[in-house]
DNA sequence: CTATTTTAATTGCATTTGCAACAAAATCGA
DNA sequence: TCGATTTTGTTGCAAATGCAATTAAAATAG
């Protein structure tokens, strides 16, 4: 990136701008499915990961989602409340806990996940499949390099 | 998006979980350089857009940054008491207010700027030049499509 | 020109968040 | 083996956030 010639620079050209805004446009498209659902998006990212990789320790889901973990524990014992999610305590490690999606969160992923990848369908529809899978398997090395130089780093998020 | 065979899909190949970890990833190696000036992100991002936006409205920094206008107006309240920012009623139309970089906030913007500039070259190392042209473009095409889809939504996250 | 509707920002309030301190369990070192 | 260190999760507390209601000004309709 070029620090001198400030002036002409559009924000639209850097990157962690642009990652910032699709995000966050992303989460404004979502929204409303996940107010009809009463749950936050926060809650959506931990079912996701539940659901798709297993009993999870708070760790895990941390690293997955870029939660705080002290966040997620109360977030969590929200969703344990409401029967979406159970936690266990892990009989290996009896400090660790493991999340799983209980009947009732996996229903609602299910009603919830069709909107997602509709959300995916319109994102990548004005590509074609291949620049699809050029651009992922991009942000996927950007997404490896950014964690390569953040894991010894003090805390997640 | 297939929505069969959701067992062996990947959360990795998910566009809103890659967005979602690589802005949070960015975010986190991007902390310890806002933590020495001593302020958050949301505010570097309302000093990146005033620095390249000129003066802007609470509204266009809420639809720039994707920070929710009320957030907005107590956020730039703390950065008006640090005096890094102004907060001056538009004469055109006294509801709207200009928000402008004072001398301190553009020191600060400054200081900063080559850390964010020195993070757009780390995430962008791993490509060339027409790579990273095709993947901003297709970014900003994202960007775009998604902002028509949620310009007519209520409100901004 | 006046009444209605829309737009822009601020503020009260309840909720959520992150940090720091903590407790408990596991691992490491000698 | 036993004390020191590290890891995992929880909680108190202050700060930040978003929603809804409010105020004030501008735009629109009739």
């Amino acid at each position: 990136m070029p620090d001198a010639d400030l002036t002409k620079f559009n924000l639209r050209d850097f990157m962690p701008y642009i990652m910032a805004r699709v995000g966050s446009l992303m989460a404004q498209s979502f929204t409303p499915h996940l107010e009809r659902e009463n749950i936050s998006l926060a809650m959506w990212r931990v079912m996701m990961a539940v659901h798709f990789n297993g009993p999870l320790s708070l760790g895990e889901i941390a690293r997955s989602t870029g939660v705080n973990v002290s966040t997620l524990s109360r977030l969590i014992g929200r969703m344990e409340k409401r029967a979406l999610v159970s936690r266990d305590r892990s009989r290996r490690d009896s400090r660790a806990v493991h999340i799983t999606l209980l009947p009732t969160g996996e229903e609602m992923f299910q009603v919830l996940w069709p909107e997602a990848a509709r959300l995916e369908d319109i994102v990548t529809n004005g590509f074609s499949e291949a620049e699809v899978t050029r651009l992922k398997s991009a942000l996927q090395d950007v997404e490896d390099i950014l964690a390569r130089l953040t894991e010894d780093r003090p805390d997640q998020s």
